[in-house]
Formats: C-alpha cells, structure tokens, sequence
DNA sequence: CCACTAAATATAGGCAGAAGATTTACCGTC
DNA sequence: GACGGTAAATCTTCTGCCTATATTTAGTGG
C-alpha cells in the first residue's frame, strides 16, 4: 500500500487552481475577471480572489487603466491584470565543448541578453568549463541587467547523455564525464531548479517549440555536429532511456552504407580527401581548406564533378539515417540542426525526396532547422520554462522588483 | 487563453481523494482505516468516510469480521475494508491472423477464464474477424460465469499499428486494415471503455507488468513471429509515434546482416533450405519438417553441423537486431516473446554474449519470454486495467452481484 | 439628471477536511 | 462481574474554498 497523493487540504485546491489560473494566462493579453472565469470555470468571486491572490505573490500586476483598450464601455468598468513576464528569468545554456552560450529569457521565453565564454581549444580541466559556466552565465545576467536572484530556474546543454539527475555516465575515456563536470552544482542557488541535459535533447525541445517540430508530435532533431546524435520526441515526450543514452547514434555502425555516426563535416573532408589523393582534386583546391563544406555547396552548384558527387553521397548517408531512426519510431519529421544546418538547407529536399529508397510510406519530412546555432540555448530556456510551469506557486517571485499589495 | 482543468467543487476533491485511496488499497491485503490514513495522510474521520461512500459505490466491501486475522487485539476492534477485485471485469483480446483469444481477469489482473476462436486458414473477410471476436468473448464470460455488462474495460491486440482512437492505417495492400476491422465497434458497449491497441506494445506491457521488464523503465518487447515487431517502452511510456507505427521494424531492411524484419522462422527455414539445395542436408531431414525450428535447437545441441551453423547464424542475427533498436533507445532489456518465445530459451544468452560486438557498453540484456503465447492477451488485460485505475470512480461498478448499503 | 449596463462587491450557504474531545468495544485482571 | 487500559470509532467544532445570489458601483448615452 504505497503512498498516494491526495488533497488533504483546502490550502492544496487553491494552490492547485491558482496555478491553473496562471497558466491559462501565462501567455495572454492583459485580461479580465471574465476571461479568467471562461479559462477555468470559476465563479467571478473565486476568479478575481485568486488574481489578487497571484498579483500579491507577484505574478501578475493590476492594471491601473480600466477600460484603457477601449475595449467596449459599458457597465462598471472591468478590473485588468496582466501575467509579468519579467516576474523571474529563466537561463539556459549551451555548454559546448570550445564554447559556452548562456541565454537569459523572461517567463514567456522571449531571450533578453545573451554571454559567450570560449574555451582554451584543448581544454580538458573541468574546472575549466565550471568557470566558463560562470563566466557566461554573468556576461548574460549583466547585459540583461539582472541578478542570479532573479533567475528561477536554469538548464544546461551538454554533449553527453544525461540521466534525470543530470549526471553523465564516464563514456569511454572519460569524454562525457569531463564534458559533464557536475555543472549542475555550479548553477546551483536556494529557491532555483537545475537541470543538466543533453544538447541534443535541447534542441528537439526548441525545435518543438519554437522550430519546424511546433504542433508536431512525433521527431527527431538530428545535431550534426563532428558526430551525429539526435533529440528525439515521440508521443510528446522526450526520449531519456536506461541513463540518458536515447538518441545516441552509435547503431548507426550497423546501418548499411553509414557505417559510423560520424558528422556531415567529417565525411565530406574524408571524400575529398580521397578525391585529392586519387589525383581528382588540385591539392590547392578551396575544397580541401578550412571553409571546404561551404565551398562545397558552392561547387556543386557549380557542376564541379567532384563536388556534385561528393554532396550525392552526403545526400544518401543522411537519408538512411533518417529512413532509420524514422521508420523505428514513425516520426513525421527530421530537422537538422547545429552549426553546419544552414548550409543544409539546400540538402534537405534532395534528402526527403531520396528517402523513398530507404523507407515506407508515409514518409517522414526532412527539413533544416531555422534556429542557427541557439538551438541548443533556446532550447534549455523553454525546458526551464516547462519547469516552471508545471508549479510557478513553487517558485518565490515576489523580490523581483515588485512591490506586493501589503 | 486556452480552458485549464481546476477544481470548482468540492465534489471534484472529494472523487480525486476517492480515486487516489482506492488505487493505494487496490493490491492491499484487507486493511483498516490506519493503513488508509498512512497511505493517503488524510484524517481518520475523513479516511473511513471515504471507505464508507467507496463501498456504497462497491469499490469495498466492509469485513463483517472484525479482528479475524488474529492482527493485535487490545482496544476497540477496528473496522476491516477489502478491495473487491471482483468488483468489474476487464477483458484483454488478442486478435491474431488466424485465432482469437479472448482473456476475462479481475480487477487485479488475475486471469478467470479463456475463449479461443480460430478463424479459417485463409480469411480476410473482416466480418469473419468480427464474429470470431464476439464468439471468443462469450466462450470466456460463459466460463467466467459472467455477463457482458459486467466488463469494464476491454482491449484488443491487433497485428498492425494503431493510432491513439484504434484506427490502423491501411497499410500496403491493405492488411493492416483487414486484420482491424474497426474491432472497436464489436466491444463497445454503454459505460465500457475499449481500447484497439497494436500487439506487439501490448506484448510490451505485458512484459513490464509481469514478465521480464517487471521494474525496467526502458526495455523492447521483440515479438518474433513470422515477421519481427517490437512495443517499445521508454521511460515508462509505451511509444506510438504519428500512426503508431513506433516498433514496427521495416528499418532492418537497413541494418547489415539482417537485410529485412523477417522472424526467425523464416529465416532458419531459407537457411535450412538452401543447405538442402546445395546437398548438406538429407531432402528427408527432420529439420525440413513441420516442426524445424525445435528440431533445430535440438539438432544443434547435438553437434548437427549444418544446425550449429544455422543457429550461429540466428544468434548473429538477432544480436543485430537487439544492438540496432536497444542502442537508439539505450535499452536496458530485450524480451524475446511469442509463440517461438519458449524455444529460444538457450539462444538468448548466446545472443546478449554477441551483443558486445554490435553494441557499447552499457550493453543490454536480451531474455526469453516466460508468458508464453498469451503475452497479449496478459498484456491487454493490464492495459484493461490501466485504463481503469487511471479514474476509477469514471467506472460505474455498483450492479455486480453487491448490494449498497442503502 | 436619469435609466442602463456590466462588472465589482457583499452575504449566505454547502461541503471537504482537520483537530480534538468523547464514546465504544474489546482485553486483561482482580 | 466490576474495573482500568487501550486503540479505534464517532461526535463536535472549526476553518477554508467555492458557489449562488443579492446588492452596489462606475461608468455610458440620452
């Protein structure tokens, strides 16, 4: 006979409704008694009690005008609240392995400042990218004038699996653990919810926020990064498993013709490379420099012959990377993010059209992502901002530049 | 400014704390009202007035008897509440090519009674499904000694993927679509939820529930039949995808050394046929039979070389497939289940041996099934019986053979 | 200045649950 | 067979949340 919750206390109903109230306004106009009453089916009096009842606690403010809107004028003028969205921020970071992003939102996500820390290139240490945490969490707060008080709950991406602790399993010679150095502790105040997960988990989150996944409920944000690994999102949920290993894409080392889950970038070096040495490529070429996937776009727009073949075979290992993903979990959508996704753009479509040699109808789309390199950081912001959704009551709101109604 | 669920009566507390102290007494022993108190924090007074009103409802009967068991005996003797797993009957249906099995179970899941239809060899005719559908269950509650009013809840496997309302895509040449002929309909009755379901998840809840995955919250259920599926359980939620088709496994067509979802059975007998072909097997051989693949096992243990050969080349197989699907999720547990289930007892430790060349640690472990051929069936009545914990007092459960206390 | 209107406020009542006093139904024991 | 002792049931009182239904209020337009 296990331990069930139950509500054995009035206190518990009203806490219970005034977050239900709050959510319903979370992201609404300035709004009145009557549109409270319509969102949760409360009477007027207990409407308006709990909007006082929230006003006090600092989650919404009185609006002095009444009928300022002029929104119709008849009958004695309606009370106006409004959700503040700056009641408490919200952090989210992108600890990469050369760099790390914070990103300071307010209560409805909107981003207000932004902090980059770059990393010592072969940096290992992890106190190293503790400090860059903080380093990057400052820059951010400072630009967005506000202090660590202010931030309710933060959310850091990291290149490791996580499990619902945070923590990183070691990984083979220890990679994840040092990409994972216990950041959770370093962001961690009184009164603030921390969470440490995995970047590519991340940007499925944003993507099905504010990217292509919106309104859908079935995808893969695909990072392509110098190895692939993906967020995947199935039935609503974010996929975790045993220790925060979904998604990781090692058995693509079984799917024929990939063979590793090596990146995009990597592959195609490694093509011109043979190409270069195969004597089909000038050992000068612009192909072979820094900027070579770029170029490499370029110059099969262009025909070049080698480039043209090199994008075929990008084009065909990412169809079955996804024909495979897709079809085990029926997703209805890929979006491929991280750094080098803009350059895809063109890729995508050649991509999804391929994927019918690969898979069944109906077919999944695959599509770029639009959110550049935040995806990671947006991401941790909206995961934070679920945090606090599911019991803003839990959070104390009250200090930040409110002054509550006595 | 979308509706949010709240508590705008009483009432409601009242029915949420009803629910919640059934569903902590549901697996209890009888029990007093103490136990109640500790398992929900409620008051004594307001405890035993839950118990009264839940067995007004006929959730509970009341224990004549009053320190029967013998429990302790000095005070005033308290009064003793019994779930009545009788209360409701679920029913759980596996609705396969060629037979259907209807299951009736009680409210704890405790199998009463069985009904087998078996369909002619060659049917596609979806009313000859509907009917053997109907025919099963009235052959289990005739056994049970029940009436249909009596079921609660009632769900189905299907071998095809179904969406959240049932429905199953046509699939290619419309199988899919025979093998569910809105089977919904022919349950539905007034006051009885009904639930289509694919069978491999449900194979999936049934290993979770009571099999192999008791207590992994990530884990496969690989149902190897003639053709391979899997219900895949991933942070304890069984995963659909857009059209239910997560788990369906066409992505092996992809995989090396695999090549297509074909079971088992199909494989060894092509492997033992083209042994055959090219004269290393008598044309007379039992393992050419009828029952080859038990004749297999046995042959191989025997030293049989051409059996050794082919069962290495199963186990390679299958540690494949384990490796692709258990990598992507991070699965802790394959559970091979099915009719061939049994038989592949000794294969799967071979098998999770195997995996360390396809897969990483952590690696997981792929079992046998122990439920044998009822594992959707099982599996459906736990659904059955998830559906009706979730809000019990949704149930109306007062007819069945108990008389309210006025 | 007066109806009219729509919202705010005031008042009363129902109901769930807590807290604590009291009663009850047993057990020993003398 | 009456007498404490004990643990649970029951009774009484109280608080808090919500509904329902007046009543008041702050405006508009004629």
């Amino acid at each position: 006979m296990t331990a069930h919750v139950v509500l054995n206390s009035p206190h518990l109903v009203r806490r219970a409704n005034a977050a239900a109230l709050l959510r319903a306004v979370w992201d609404a106009r300035p709004f009145t008694a009557n549109d409270a009453m319509a969102a949760t089916g409360l009477t007027r009096s207990t409407a308006l009690a709990l909007c006082d009842h929230l006003a006090d606690l600092g989650w919404l403010s009185e609006l002095a005008d009444a009928r300022a809107a002029g929104e119709y004028s008849k009958g004695r003028p309606a009370r106006r609240y409004a959700f503040r969205p700056t009641a408490g921020l919200l952090l989210g970071l992108d600890a990469g392995q050369n760099r790390i992003t914070a990103v300071v939102a307010d209560l409805r996500a909107q981003v207000l400042a932004h902090g980059v820390a770059r990393l010592p290139r072969d940096n290992l240490d992890p106190q190293i990218r503790r400090d860059g945490v903080g380093r990057a969490v400052h820059l951010a707060l400072t630009e967005a004038g506000a202090h660590e008080d202010d931030v309710l709950a933060a959310v850091v991406g990291v290149p490791a699996p996580t499990d619902r602790h945070g923590a990183s399993p070691p990984g083979e010679d220890g990679y994840w653990a040092r990409m994972n150095p216990d950041l959770r502790s370093v962001l961690s105040r009184p009164g603030r919810t921390v969470l440490v997960e995995n970047d590519a988990n991340l940007a499925a989150v944003a993507e099905g926020a504010v990217g292509a996944g919106a309104g859908s409920t079935a995808f893969a944000a695909l990072l392509a990064g110098e190895r692939l690994g993906a967020g995947l999102m199935v039935d609503g949920h974010l996929l975790r498993g045993r220790a925060g290993g979904a998604g990781e894409l090692r058995m693509l080392e079984l799917v024929e013709g990939v063979g590793s889950s090596l990146g995009l970038g990597p592959v195609a070096r490694e093509l011109l490379r043979q190409a270069a040495d195969a004597g089909r490529l000038a050992a000068d070429s612009p192909l072979l420099g820094e900027d070579g996937v770029q170029e490499l776009f370029r110059a099969a727009a262009a025909h070049d012959p080698v480039a043209v073949e090199v994008v075929e075979a990008l084009t065909d290992r990412l169809a079955r990377v996804c024909a495979a993903i897709a079809t085990l979990l029926d997703l209805e959508l890929v979006v491929v993010a991280g750094a080098i996704a803009t350059a895809l753009g063109p890729l995508t479509a050649a991509v999804t059209a391929r994927l019918e040699r690969y898979a069944h109808p109906p077919l999944p789309v695959v599509v770029a992502s639009r959110l550049g390199a935040d995806a990671v950081g947006v991401g941790a912001v909206h995961r934070a901002l679920e945090l606090v959704r599911a019991d803003p009551l839990g959070f104390d709101v009250a200090g930040r530049g409110h002054a509550p109604a006595h």
